[in-house]
DNA sequence: GAGCACTGC
């Protein structure tokens, strides 16, 4: 065992059992079928869980008083629910399923009708059509009868109830901002209503302003096909003449400058709620907090808090999606409140821990508190935690729920905020047992929002030519276009479309700054899009999903969004990863429509129509936690003591299948005994911050003596395939600079630690990775890693050991960590994994495409055009038995042909 | 001979 504290360890173990012995790679037959006795019981569990899932929701939770007195609440607040608690009853979100259920069926009913009109109809079409108003009719009669059943209906004296300041309250009210997803249900036909008035022709509002028609004209004859949009709904702005008002710069000016920031805190749109928030937080252990961007929630909120005094016991945490968000917020509190950063206000961010014995407020990314629940399962040094942007659904933040859910069950004192912008609330209050929700209005400006009359196919044509619209149409210099595309090779797409048609008009326009940007557009060219733009130009930035929460672009004010994105999702039957474009999620749409009111009113133009964003698009993106794969999640998850993971309460369960494969990996790699439970190998890897099998591949290190070497190739691993940097028009000798790395065949991970060697005997220069096409910033978050890898081989006590010339103990630690990732050569050319036999290709990328050795291990797996292997070495095939018997027979690796594969041959044509 | 959205530990 390895101790790194006792007095720390011994805490861990409360909640944790006792480890059993490693099942040291020994599995017998006996045990395959233990194995498969496991399995069968979980998936029992699976049945019973989902059968109680059923039962839980018949039994509502509240007294029926509970019940009467939330019902009441929620309708008085239907007529302002700002600000205000609101308590959700099971009973109350049921009931709104059916009405949202009854809306479908009106809509889908409406349509029929509607497209039916005037047309004769078959008699099967006639019956059909009357079958589905009965059904409607029945639906509704059900729910207006249940409906009757709720007596009460005090709209108007529950506010003077609640001793809430009328006066502030009717102020915000009076000028509230309507979010989309609110104004739809208010309205749940105003998009379908813009399309049937579009469709018979009342509405149609072509493109551009009037007053500047003639101007307009002068460039119809470039377009050949103009793009007619509709206008069809505005997203309300709200508080934006709230700004701090000129009259008082003078007052502040006199003023020192924290005094100064004293004043605009109280100018925020969440100053008025301070309160009642307070009030709240005391009264309840879980608040579900509803504010836009622009309120000042992250940063008020933990102020209040401390201000309150729920810092004198503990510390308030504050969690955040992104490293930046951490700290510029940190940054700011820290600066509102006049203390140093890393005194009383404080961040931590992995490889950075900005904090001390002082830190009161601190602020950390979602994934750094989970790493902290290793170490303090109880969180006993914190007396607040506030999850922000919940509504994200990070990986990170779904696991946080389940656990400090978890936590505030016997740590009554913890007080739990989790905050999110959207109106999705509900569903985090129907997860914390019927949390209140808490509302704060935002600051925004109106946004409308345009639909194409008619779907685009190609919507790369149709988003250049009404970004060209935009542009000779309106005054250069009103605003910016932002573009949302798929990926970089859309981008160098779509920019080489603008600059050719641009060319054609010459001097006739102004000009037009084109600026890509996406993640691994190396930093000096992403600079770009925030240099001001000069007068009498307009920007277009064309972006991925980076500008969509990542980071904001401030001068925009026309988004295109054609509607797409590209996401990853995982099929846990083959293992296999794949990014695939895809629709986005009406929250996604709303999300990037939003980016065009940041610093003033906005026009968004939706490459679809506005039936498509009704009946095509999800609400909401599907949590990552239900497309990906969970070996880590499930690593983590054993170690805070956490068994049994098909009952553990996820706010959205990940798929059972998914999880097993997870359990079933996680066992071959003997982090996991026979019963589930960790060893000590898997209590290591849990130690370091990477994917199981990269784990498993540091601490095998330490039997071969090359830990030195394993940690740069996991190092390398891990930052990704940003490490080459391939411009589309020197590709030649992009691929010539890296198969220098690929001298005498030696594998793709032997190539990447010849790359990290290679910087290093450089003293890491910049220089050199220019010559070497390779992008500096992924190299220096290898370093950050690799040295970050190197502290924890101390904690584990592995020893750290250089062999940088034995290539084989090399490949044999990585063997031992990705074993259950092995092919074996076809006739054909391509690959058949071994386990789970299945048709795979090495990636034309790859150092051995050329080559094809007879037997490899692979990173990963990729789907794109066909199943790819990307980071390939080759392998001999008695080191699968040598090193995991208990996955591999000799059967497996015998060559089933004794015949010499022709080498480099028959690749797939 | 092919293309890799975005985070995070």
């Amino acid at each position: 065992m390895v101790v790194k504290d006792e007095e720390d360890d011994r805490r861990v173990r409360r909640r944790i059992s006792q480890d059993q012995d490693d099942s040291d790679n020994s599995e017998s037959e006996e045990e395959i079928l233990r194995d498969q006795r496991e399995r069968e019981e979980l998936e029992r569990h699976i049945r019973e869980r989902d059968a109680a899932g059923t039962r839980k929701l018949a039994e509502p939770k509240l007294t029926r008083k509970e019940e009467e007195e939330a019902i009441r609440r929620a309708d008085a607040l239907e007529q302002d629910d700002i600000g205000s608690l609101r308590k959700v009853s099971r009973r109350e979100y049921l009931k709104k399923r059916e009405q949202k259920k009854l809306e479908e069926l009106r809509d889908d009913l409406e349509d029929e009708q509607y497209l039916f009109e005037g047309v004769k109809l078959t008699e099967a079409e006639e019956r059909e059509l009357r079958y589905k108003k009965e059904i409607y009719e029945l639906v509704k009669k059900r729910s207006e009868d249940t409906g009757d059943m709720d007596e009460y209906r005090i709209p108007d004296a529950y506010d003077l109830e609640g001793g809430v300041n009328q006066e502030k309250r009717f102020s915000v009210a009076s000028q509230r901002y309507r979010d989309p997803d609110a104004a739809e249900k208010m309205n749940p036909f105003a998009e379908q209503e813009a399309w049937e008035e579009h469709q018979i022709g009342k509405a149609n509002l072509k493109f551009g302003s009037k007053d500047r028609k003639s101007r307009s004209d002068d460039y119809q004859f470039v377009f050949e096909d103009q793009i007619e949009f509709i206008k069809a709904a505005v997203m309300d702005g709200v508080n934006v003449d709230q700004e701090p008002s000129t009259d008082s710069i003078e007052k502040t000016m006199a003023k020192s400058a924290f005094e100064k920031l004293q004043e605009d805190r109280k100018t925020l749109p969440m100053y008025p709620y301070r309160d009642d928030l307070l009030q709240a937080v005391n009264d309840h252990q879980v608040l579900v907090i509803v504010g836009e961007t622009g309120s000042g929630k992250t940063t008020q909120i933990p102020q209040y808090l401390h201000e309150a005094g729920y810092s004198k016991r503990g510390k308030i945490g504050c969690t955040q999606p992104r490293r930046v968000a951490a700290m510029s917020v940190a940054a700011r509190v820290s600066q509102e409140m006049g203390v140093k950063l890393g005194h009383e206000v404080g961040y931590s961010i992995r490889f950075e821990d900005c904090t001390s014995e002082k830190t009161i407020l601190k602020y950390m990314t979602d994934g750094m508190l989970l790493r902290e629940f290793l170490g303090e399962p109880d969180l006993a040094s914190y007396s607040v935690i506030m999850v922000d942007e919940a509504h994200e659904r990070t990986l990170s933040t779904d696991i946080l729920f389940g656990l400090v859910k978890d936590i505030s069950r016997f740590r009554p004192d913890l007080k739990l905020l989790i905050s999110s912008a959207t109106l999705d609330a509900e569903k985090f209050s129907d997860y914390f047992d019927c949390a209140p929700i808490f509302k704060i209005p935002g600051r925004r400006f109106p946004v409308e929002i345009h639909y194409t009359k008619a779907p685009e196919a190609d919507y790369l044509d149709a988003a250049v030519v009404t970004a060209l619209q935009i542009h000779v149409t309106q005054p250069p210099g009103d605003g910016d276009i932002l573009i949302f595309l798929t990926g970089q090779e859309e981008i160098e797409t779509a920019e080489e479309i603008i600059k050719h048609r641009i060319k054609g008009l010459g001097t006739k326009i102004a000009e037009l700054i084109i600026c890509p940007i996406y993640a691994n557009l190396p930093t000096e060219l992403q600079a770009k899009i925030f240099e001001p733009t000069p007068e009498g130009a307009r920007k277009v930035v064309l972006a991925t999903n980076i500008a969509e929460t990542s980071l904001t672009i401030d001068g925009i004010k026309y988004v295109i969004d054609p509607g797409f994105s590209k996401m990853k999702s995982y099929n846990p039957r083959t293992g296999m990863e794949s990014l695939l474009v895809a629709p986005i999620s009406k929250a996604s749409a709303n999300q990037r429509a939003g980016r065009s009111g940041r610093t003033g009113p906005g026009k968004c133009f939706r490459l679809y129509t506005a039936y498509n964003y009704m009946n095509d698009l999800e609400d909401n993106t599907v949590p990552e936690i239900q497309r990906t794969n969970l070996a880590n999640v499930v690593l983590s998850l054993k170690s805070l003591g956490i068994h049994d993971l098909l009952n553990f309460d996820f706010m959205d369960p990940p798929p059972a299948e998914a999880l097993l494969k997870a359990l079933e990996l996680l066992f071959a790699l003997s982090a996991l005994n026979k019963l589930g439970e960790l060893t000590k190998a898997g209590r290591r890897m849990a130690e370091f911050p990477l994917d199981p099998m990269l784990s498993k591949m540091i601490v095998a290190s330490d039997k071969y003596k090359c830990s030195d070497e394993i940690i740069s190739i996991a190092a390398m691993l891990s930052v990704g395939n940003s490490i080459f940097y391939r411009p589309k028009d020197k590709q030649v000798h992009a691929d010539n600079a890296r198969m220098n790395f690929h001298v005498g065949n030696v594998g793709d991970h032997i190539a990447l630690l010849k790359v990290y060697s290679s910087w290093r005997e450089t003293n890491f220069s910049t220089q050199w990775c220019y010559e070497n096409y390779i992008q500096v910033r992924s190299m220096k978050r290898a370093r950050d890693i690799r040295d970050q890898l190197e502290g924890l081989l101390e904690r584990v006590e592995i020893e750290l050991t250089s062999n940088d010339n034995d290539y084989e103990a090399i490949k044999k630690a990585i063997t031992s960590g990705f074993f259950p990732h092995s092919a074996k050569l076809q006739k054909n050319g391509s690959y058949r994994t071994i386990k789970h036999p299945q048709t795979v290709n090495v990636h034309p990328s790859s150092g051995l495409a050329q080559v094809l050795p007879r037997w490899v291990v692979y990173h990963e797996l990729v789907l794109t055009t066909k199943e790819y292997m990307r980071q390939v070495t080759e392998l001999k095939p008695d080191w699968l038995v040598e090193i995991a018997p208990h996955y591999y027979q000799l059967k497996d690796v015998e060559d089933s042909s004794s015949k010499k594969m022709p080498r480099g041959t028959g690749r797939a044509s």
